[in-house]
DNA sequence: CGGCATCCTCCCCGATACTG
DNA sequence: CAGTATCGGGGAGGATGCCG
């Protein structure tokens, strides 16, 4: 055996990436660290999704223990999301990401100006 | 005017994450990190991208001024792709996710075994 | 070697309607 | 309020073939 290689594709960098690269989880495993939300709040809080698939990526993180679902029995019934200690740490490791966006997201909008002005 | 919002859709932080928030992305950002690596060598680099999706996320890449592809007039044609400054630096902030993953996937494995045992 | 063109398939996701 | 059920379109991405 060597160590895991991040490139074959059952190595732990490729599976936690294939569970988080997709256009939701990321940004609302951020927005539950804010504070802990209930389902309406995090649907208006990200805005552009839809109910369905904020359903099922809130099912995903519960299933892999980075949030967790509690449901209070009141009429209606209220159901609250937050994070886990797993979850909080996922998060503290992604939040320099949201910093280098701000940093160097004009540098990505010149670099495309750039090569789109280059060739048609 | 207030601060960008990281969950309205147009902030920085959203646009980078569209972006960067697929697949094969990251994958191939730490890749080249390694080393300048010629197309075919990344090909078999990272296990199971099609020539087509590398060829296009390599692309992508490139627009974003994230890497530089150098064409060398050899016969047959050499290309070799490596890292920009602005694309070591993207690397480096998501560097730490992979030790994250190294980490923590025994804790996620566990977290869907019991998920799993619970509810049919 | 390093691609592009084409075809085709799958499944992601949005829209809508309904429920406890 | 917090979802599930169902349908359907579109796009990501795999397979194959060809080219400079």
């Amino acid at each position: 055996m060597h160590a895991p290689d991040p490139y074959l594709a059952l190595c732990p960098t490729r599976v936690v990436l294939d569970r988080i690269a997709d256009k939701w989880t990321v940004l609302l495993l951020t927005a539950v660290a804010e504070r802990p939300m209930r389902f309406n709040a995090l649907r208006r809080r990200v805005e552009g999704v839809s109910q369905k698939v904020l359903s099922q990526t809130l099912k995903s993180l519960e299933r892999d223990g980075l949030v967790t679902r509690s449901v209070f029995p009141t009429v209606p019934v209220t159901v609250e999301y937050a994070l886990t200690p797993l979850g909080a740490s996922l998060e503290r490791t992604l939040a320099p990401l949201a910093q280098w966006s701000r940093e160097n997201i004009d540098a990505i909008a010149e670099a495309q100006a750039l090569y789109d002005a280059r060739g048609p």
